[in-house]
DNA sequence: TTGCATTTCAAACATTTGTATGAAACTATC
DNA sequence: GATAGTTTCATACAAATGTTTGAAATGCAA
């Protein structure tokens, strides 16, 4: 109980040095070479490198389910027990696409972790991700509640394609800003997280719509406001 | 060039090692019992492991580049020359998610490792991924064709948006699947191709839909189930 | 056939890797 | 301060893996 601190110089080692080169090229050698702690340490206290990933990926996926249900929850309160479509939506994706794309992304050892788990997908964290799917559920509820004439299936895919457009953005930001040639500005977070939620929301109010889904008028705080529309 | 069948015993072999099992569980020594040729025919053919997974994606890149402008020409010849912008959708999106979604994803061992290249992401695909942004390029173009009045800001954002719909769709469909419990028909591929590309026109036009709605009721059968990570 | 290039083969190589071991150092309790 | 439990350490282990090697086999032209 003492040595706490030899447990937690190895996940602080592992998150830096696996965020920085990935898991392929880390081997529990550089680890403890960069945690100055010996090489059995790792087996000591985590029982294997695949515990040892799980854990890092546990404890920051549940930092970040915390930080979307901490805001769906504030969004609900707000509305009187029932949040609007789109603060739902951003509920979701605002938290991880701030962390991953956030102006602390240089510093924030954390988030560049969670971008590589989504890229690289090693088998322990594949393995986790898949029973990840619970607390969508709860988003699930509060599009249900939001949307009472949406069917499920409409619904459903509105919460894929909003993760879809959020996680596809941190996985290949290099990409597209390579392919446009920096005129998407990877930068403007709140730009990129209002685009996703307009896009997300204009996806769930198209098939079944009752009433006109209004033009949204999110606030926009990028140039997301043009010509058309 | 005689002995030509070696190669291709060992491609054939390898890719559907992978895609049955994924790059990382995947030996050389598996491919070559798997292909009946020697252990040194791997390096005598390809030079390495890497080269021979490059030499795989590679070809299977270009067949689907392939099939996505031929169908981007034909929707261009057909237009006289200008495609909708709902076809260039259709265009990008339509080839990957037939191969990877479509009816006969059991027996294609190649759409089988393109997902697995997808979602793997190992180190010799990244490399030829980040390679990969010219032949987008083109469907740039042909969108600024079709939108004239949009910026350039807003296509790219529209072009990644769909590739993120459809990527994440083949990637996560097993945790759709199950999310939905079975509501989202995942074999419905002309249905989900529908989807992606009435969102990304969506996205791209802002707002002024043109009518396109292809909604599927599933009755509900099974309730949901809550529980906490 | 002879000769030359290409291809195949079995075996070995060289590393890398995660993990296990057993002794030593340390800590806390009595 | 002795003892039991915990933690650290150097080292060894075992297995896997991509790659190389040099000889044997094969194909092919003169």
């Amino acid at each position: 109980m003492a040595s706490d601190q030899t447990r937690s110089a190895i996940l602080a080692a592992a998150e830096r040095l696996y965020a920085d080169r990935g898991f392929g090229d880390v081997t529990l050698r550089d680890i403890v070479a960069e945690a100055n702690v010996n090489l059995a340490a790792v087996n000591y206290h985590f029982g294997s490198k695949d515990e040892l990933i799980a854990e890092l990926f546990v404890t920051r996926s549940i930092q970040t389910n915390r930080e979307r249900l901490n805001e769906l929850r504030a969004a609900e309160e707000n509305g009187g027990g029932r949040a609007s479509i789109e603060d739902i939506m951003r509920a979701l994706v605002g938290p991880t696409l701030r962390g991953c794309l956030g102006p602390d992304r240089e510093g924030s050892t954390a988030a560049r972790f969670m971008i590589r788990a989504s890229i690289e997908s090693v088998p322990p964290i594949r393995r986790i991700k898949n029973r990840e799917v619970d607390h969508l559920r709860k988003f699930a509820a509060a599009m249900r509640r939001a949307m009472p004439a949406s069917s499920d299936t409409e619904l459903y895919w509105g919460l894929h394609f909003a993760l879809a457009m959020a996680h596809h953005t941190i996985r290949e930001k290099e990409r597209l800003l390579r392919l446009s040639e920096g005129k998407c500005d990877l930068d403007d977070v709140r730009g990129i997280i209002d685009r996703v939620v307009t896009v997300s929301v204009m996806a769930l109010t198209m098939g079944d719509v009752p009433s006109k889904p209004a033009p949204r008028t999110v606030a926009m705080h990028g140039r997301l406001t043009r010509q058309d529309l």
